[in-house]
DNA sequence: AATGAATGAGCATTCATTCAT
DNA sequence: TATGAATGAATGCTCATTCAT
């Protein structure tokens, strides 16, 4: 048999799924074609995930989890406020390149309002927020100031970092650059200074202006 | 008669359907439902717009020329690079703010490839990197620097300056806070510190490599 | 063309699903059966009628509006109780002998408990014995006597009176009865004997036991 | 372990499916739902009955066999024509009581037109008439008075006694009563007069157009 | 005797689109 | 322009049944 070949169905039909919802948005893309390219039999679908957006609720599920358990085990409290962005900001881009599908996945899909999903991503969103403030809040800066800065640098920061992931498919067609090993190191070089540049400088501007 | 108060059924259509794929998804609005939000017979939209596709295809090629108009209207060859870039950061939001809709759907839909879109999606976003390229190429930095730059800061700064978009209505929820002029003031601000510290972060960091 | 042989879609999907159901029970036909039938295309079931569910509903009413309009239309104040429930009797028969479809549609399905369906039928039904009250009560019987006659008499009528459709068709089988004009006469005529010595039989074991 | 509380799994698919296809119909009824109000795995109910509908084969089957052999059992050769009526009128309510489910799926399900059931229910109710004919044929009659008698007597009686399965849960929603041993007193009583005092009048009808 | 996974066919419904009016 | 009816394909899902264990 070659049946050692093939992961089991529950994974592979979350992989393909993920595939497809990243290229083509989970609306068009049909249970059957899930199906199809993860070799198993529709009925499968509903029967591991209760629905297509069950699917769905399981990507974006394991996609964090997976996230926040990393970040936990490489958490460091002995690092400087510079030094634990540097090792986040390479940990994140080199943790959405493994899931690239899943990230693809979970940001562009997340206007999707199905009630069910809407509270996942809630709930989702405001854990990362949470950490972010852990790690904002060690630059110096009053509380107000914190706040601001935490509501709107928040977001900015996370597209920042998946980035590549919404754009480069298009860009990388310009510019004739692969993503190897090599852009990897490079994107991950000048995202972290763009980010902490970017930090640095509106830090500086808060202060001035208080 | 109350027709004298609704817009003409082309522009209706365009409305509704923008409002819906920002929140739910092209895949998943259905044509009756953009018919009906804008109070138009279904057969209409494949008069005016010859099928769904259209309707999406028209909506970003709208947003772009809009932009492109604005941009090419209030760009002034006599700023200086950081001026050039506060003001592009300032026009990019304020734009984006008066067409939320048309620029999630731009965003969120971006990884649907259906050809037709595809082309189209390549072409415009391709017009964003040559002005973008025209804008960082006045920052100091040798051609091989700032092909690599153009290419990973690109995205990066795209999605930045659209970033409340997408996670701000998360966000939102968290923080309470009201996307008014004073937020906008505010995020404006922020962004355009955020950018341009990033900018000259990476600028430094490139400078000192060589 | 040959349109003006058809009648108008609704109305053969109508008739369809009523022969259907009444042959093979409604969770056992499916709306493309009904459609072949009807030769309409499918999607006609939901824009007509929102659904399967939607014709039964649609048949159910239909068939209780027109029996009641005929009871109002025939009904003579004048008649005694007795020519009343002869009357009664051979206009019901005459006209489940035309609805044969619906009617045994209305009395198989009774137990689908589907909710929209079930308030329905207790509407409906309570009609019934609305009038079928009505009707007994001017057989000479003490408040309370007729209370317990008419909850028990009531149901024992209505199925005395459809008898033939739910069983004819087997015992036919047997007895090489053909279901013409003579059987009809026959029947309704030994029904009427039947039903109203059943009632006066009633009507002396009440007074006796008084 | 509680599974001596337990019936055996055959048994419990049995009443499970009655249950459900009274209230719901064959045709809705699904056999995961069947086995899951059962208690067993969805396999076994082939494994037991080799598909869904040998449970209903099993179920109609057995309700005749009780039923015939309870008559068999209490059938009395000494008995008056008027006694034997009483008789049988009191033990068939009785009996249906006992097995309100099944006698619903019996007469409910009886245009379900699998062929495998049909035959079997043309076996079983011509079984009834012959038992019915051997009744009724000790009422004075000529024999073609006595074949039109019982072809159209049969059903009608037939549907007499069970009556209340199938309106009663309607009609009592009207007239607030209990189907207590009250109730079926009551019920027995008068729906015997009612059948004794139809046949009476048939037969004297019949007997004066001769 | 019993299980959970798997199958292929079928379900009711909805889809975007077309067409005669 | 605008409409309501109609179409055929596709939708997500469930069906009864089977099979290896």
């Amino acid at each position: 048999m070659n049946s050692d070949m093939k992961s089991e169905p529950r994974v592979r039909i979350l992989q393909a799924a993920a595939e497809l919802f990243a290229r083509r948005g989970y609306g068009l893309v049909g249970v059957r074609e899930i199906a199809s390219l993860a070799e198993v039999n529709v009925a499968m679908i509903s029967y591991y995930f209760e629905g297509k957006i069950g699917i769905l609720h399981t990507i974006i599920d394991t996609f964090f989890d997976l996230y926040f358990k990393l970040v936990e085990k490489e958490y460091d409290p002995e690092m400087t406020p510079e030094e634990s962005i540097r090792h986040l900001v390479a940990l994140s881009i080199g943790f959405m390149r493994q899931h690239e599908d899943e990230a693809l996945v979970m940001f562009n899909q997340l206007p999707i309002d199905e009630p069910e999903i809407q509270d996942l991503k809630v709930q989702r969103i405001r854990q990362l927020f949470v950490a972010m403030d852990g790690l904002i809040s060690r630059f110096s800066m009053n509380p107000t100031a914190r706040k601001r800065t935490i509501a709107i640098l928040g977001p900015a920061i996370i597209n920042t970092l998946y980035s590549h992931l919404l754009l480069h498919p298009l860009s990388a067609g310009f510019f004739k650059i692969e993503k190897d090993d090599l852009f990897y190191e490079e994107y991950i070089k000048l995202i972290t200074e763009f980010v902490l540049g970017g930090i640095r400088s509106v830090q500086n501007y808060i202060l001035q202006e208080e």
